[in-house]
DNA sequence: GCGGCACCTTGATGTAGATCAACCGCCGCG
DNA sequence: CGCGGCGGTTGATCTACATCAAGGTGCCGC
């Protein structure tokens, strides 16, 4: 499978050799996943598991392929099990809002009702695990477990939404930037990757319509503190932060 | 009690006349409240109330008044009863960002984890229900439905967080005070007040910080609304919306 | 190998909203 | 009764960022 999916198919693709669900099986994918401790799987036991696989489908996406559409009935939720995942809103004229980035682990869907309150796309190559929403919703009886795991996610969800509402309402763009780049250098951190060396796989675009900036904001401030010597620019879209302190000073203005 | 308590004193008071915990008893102030519908206590049965009732008490606040403080252990969690709340975060050189008002019927802790992940003061005269958080979520499990009913507030909340990027980080000062307005009807509207007249008990410099403006770009802009014969502006803080559908269209950009 | 396209960067110019400043009405208080 | 502070409004000016414009680079399909 190449790096790139075709773009002109918005179409998901099943998986290759990947059984659906297979009771007893031992083949189980879920024991081999890597995200599984990350996510809302990581709380139940392996028999349980198997009922989550009766309702799973797996998926993967090329860069830009649709996901989810804002407006649409919200029938599923995904677990990400690898690349990066945009979720955004659109206004009438096209002006945009990326609300998150979603990587390895993290849920699509916490936030619902009867439809999708927003759309989700492929940053780049991504693959996901499908769930039918009805039934999971019905398992939640069964695992409490399950519905105890969801509200602390949905908790955390809030904490980083208004975290980015302070973001978006009130720092500058260095400060908006920095901040940014912070948060993936903890993402990776937590994940047991260098925090020292980010990966950024989204656009300058995405970057500005997340923090609230154009694209040539983004640039400009990314040179600018390439310039001041806070981080240095990597090829393969990564970025090595020279000075964690600095940019943690610059990220709240202090 | 007057309009307003002594700005002295952040502490708060008990209610007088309102006991604590009475099994059984005939006067329990639950059967009277009147958001009581609106909130968590909504899913419970009677007799389930009065497991609440044993860790609730009533308190309240006067203008200005500290309800909670960003940072401090989250003791407790809380419902509305009466008046308005603002909930914030501060950066380090005193920008601030209200992250949201809470009104009667509205809940306080969704979002946090061992701290409170922001500080919330009283806009006027306030009451509300505080509960002993680690005893609530003992109560989870006796009560799955008080848990489902967490975890859809939990959503909503989360729907609302994204739509509130949209606006700080993609709309004008016009598209976002008219979206603020309209957000004031519809809720009156659902609390069946006439969803034409909105009360707006905070201040110029509260809105501001909500809609990631300053106070004197709000003012101007209301009084730009008014010129334009959108709204007019009533006595007592409130507003009347003479243009409904306009105001919609203007809230979106389209 | 070449044209086209997506993405990035940099420069020149424009502007929405911030900042600075003045004034008003109201209210509580000495 | 006069005074001071707070909230609101309005005007003049400033500026961070948007917008408009141009050019560079790497990649893909042909």
């Amino acid at each position: 499978m190449g790096r790139c999916a075709p773009n002109k198919t918005p179409e998901t693709v099943d998986m290759p050799g990947m059984s659906r669900a297979s009771p007893g099986a031992v083949d189980d994918p879920c024991a081999a996943c890597e995200v599984r401790d990350l996510t809302i799987c990581g709380v139940l036991a392996p028999e349980e598991i198997d009922a989550l696989l009766k309702l799973v489908t797996r998926r993967s996406f090329g860069p830009r392929d649709p996901i989810i559409d804002e407006g649409e009935p919200a029938d599923h939720v995904f677990n990400v099990t690898g690349g990066a995942v945009k979720l955004f809103k659109l206004l009438p004229d096209g002006r945009r809002q990326i609300t998150g980035f979603l990587f390895e682990g993290d849920f699509i869907g916490m936030a619902m009702n009867d439809t999708y309150s927003y759309s989700a796309e492929a940053v780049g190559p991504v693959s996901l695990c499908r769930f039918n929403r009805r039934r999971l919703e019905g398992l939640l009886d069964r695992f409490p477990k399950l519905e105890r795991r969801l509200l602390a996610m949905a908790s955390n969800e809030l904490i980083q939404a208004q975290d980015q509402m302070l973001l978006l309402g009130r720092k500058t763009a260095r400060e908006k930037l920095c901040s940014f780049l912070l948060s993936l250098s903890k993402r990776a951190d937590r994940h047991d990757r260098d925090p020292a060396v980010v990966s950024v796989p989204m656009s300058r675009n995405d970057i500005g319509d997340f923090l609230g900036l154009t694209t040539e904001t983004v640039s400009r401030t990314f040179t600018n503190l390439k310039r001041d010597g806070v981080i240095q620019l990597l090829e393969g879209g990564r970025v090595r932060i020279k000075d964690p302190i600095r940019l943690q000073d610059l990220s709240d203005g202090a």
